[in-house]
DNA sequence: TGTTTTCTCAATCTTTTGATTTAGATTAGT
DNA sequence: ACTAATCTAAATCAAAAGATTGAGAAAACA
């Protein structure tokens, strides 16, 4: 995983002058880091995050602006192998967890001890997610909040289900946004006999056109449940 | 958060019978804790714990089968304040993901020292969140390589971008299924003016038909930008 | 075996969509 | 001020989509 006989380089952005100074005392005084950059601009981050290569990058993110938040994905954007430790004086469940999502690896509050800010370079390092017991709290809350509407969404009777195999089949070849002939020729039977089929949809998703079946079917977790044979239409 | 006056209430859920004991044995050790049921199917423990109430559940999941995960659903989906830890013998990154995603509050493997157990216990009841490092690394990873993904199809030269405000506008309202004339009655202009649109935006996405625009739209990240006009149609 | 559901197809008609061309008015940019 | 982009609109055609009715064959079901 690590090797410990060399020193992790560690790149420091935080907007804040004084703070950044005070980070990388902290930094330099464990004998087995190397600070090899610090400045108070993200986009001047990533220069040197692409000219460095840091193993680890300590990031400072302010709630208002949402630079840092694009940084973040920068950066994972580059595929470096450097990880992003973010710095941030809010415990605030959206932005963990718009961080996480963005691929940092670790989030550290500014009022933690900083022997944590050490914890959290060490683990991640060695290929660890690091996130406070309170803040992981937070985040799963979110995360699983957020998949709950979604599951919601999916839920109440859905009409979906009253469809036949033969008329889901149709419905799938629909989301796929292929017209009567091309439905024709995929299931090898007869145009009028879809337009039949595509009625019968219609009246049993309660709508009036291909658009609103589809728009029905997309949001209400249509899934081709069968061995379709429409896997071969492009 | 905890009233330690009062004993925990546990209710286990494991298909094996010799696991169920052990881990029964191992509960009543504790001084503090109730142990109110221990049962062998995931449908008789949802009852138990509609009688019961209980503080935590322990449940065991079994790779193949999926009861568990489902069951991890119906509890949540009951309102109650039970927390739901897993019990598994998996570490698998997909299964840690599906069960926290469907609102399991723990994750320990059936690997891992016994106390761990206990201190799983003891966080979520406190309304914490508990997985170990390893599990949470996995779960990150997943849920990171998820969210790139999608970032991802939204990402690529986005034809979206390509449109004016007004064609965005229109497109909006295709992609909410209404016709020509509502587009134009809400829009407030004529309908050959919204067909000449309508058409410049096939132009754009390259397709050929109102619902290929739409599902262009809805893959690929569209966003009503304005302060749209549409948000009064139905 | 009788009944129901599903799948198939046709014919007809109306409505909606989409393609194309042309063009005036307004706005934004250089 | 000149130019390019945008928004507006009409007219016309062709094509696709949708509605409706009726009906035979096969499969599922009771």
């Amino acid at each position: 995983m690590r090797d410990f006989n060399k020193k992790l380089r560690v790149l420091l952005i935080d907007d804040n002058a004084n703070h950044l100074r005070g980070i990388k005392e902290l930094i330099t005084l464990e004998t087995n880091y190397n600070v090899v950059g610090a400045t108070r601009s993200a986009n001047l981050g990533i220069n040197l995050i692409k000219k460095y290569h840091p193993d680890v990058v300590l990031m400072d993110i302010n709630m208002p602006e949402k630079d840092g938040l694009q940084a973040i994905q920068a950066i994972n954007k580059m595929e470096l192998s450097t990880k992003v430790v973010v710095l941030s004086g809010y415990d605030d469940a959206d932005l963990v967890y718009r961080a996480m999502k963005l691929g940092a690896r670790g989030y550290v509050l500014k009022t933690m001890a900083s022997v944590k800010l050490i914890d959290a370079i060490e683990d991640v390092s060695e290929g660890k997610i690091y996130l406070p017991a309170a803040l992981s709290t937070r985040f799963f809350e979110y995360f699983q909040s957020a998949a709950r509407k979604e599951a919601n969404k999916v839920e109440g009777e859905n009409l979906l289900n009253t469809l036949t195999v033969r008329e889901s089949e149709v419905l799938e070849l629909l989301t796929q946004g292929v017209n009567y002939k091309t439905i024709a020729g995929t299931l090898i039977i007869s145009e009028t006999t879809v337009k039949t089929h595509v009625n019968n949809i219609f009246q049993k998703l309660q709508v009036n056109d291909r658009t609103n079946a589809v728009l029905y079917a997309l949001s209400h977790g249509f899934k081709p449940s069968n061995k379709s044979a429409a896997m071969t239409a492009a």
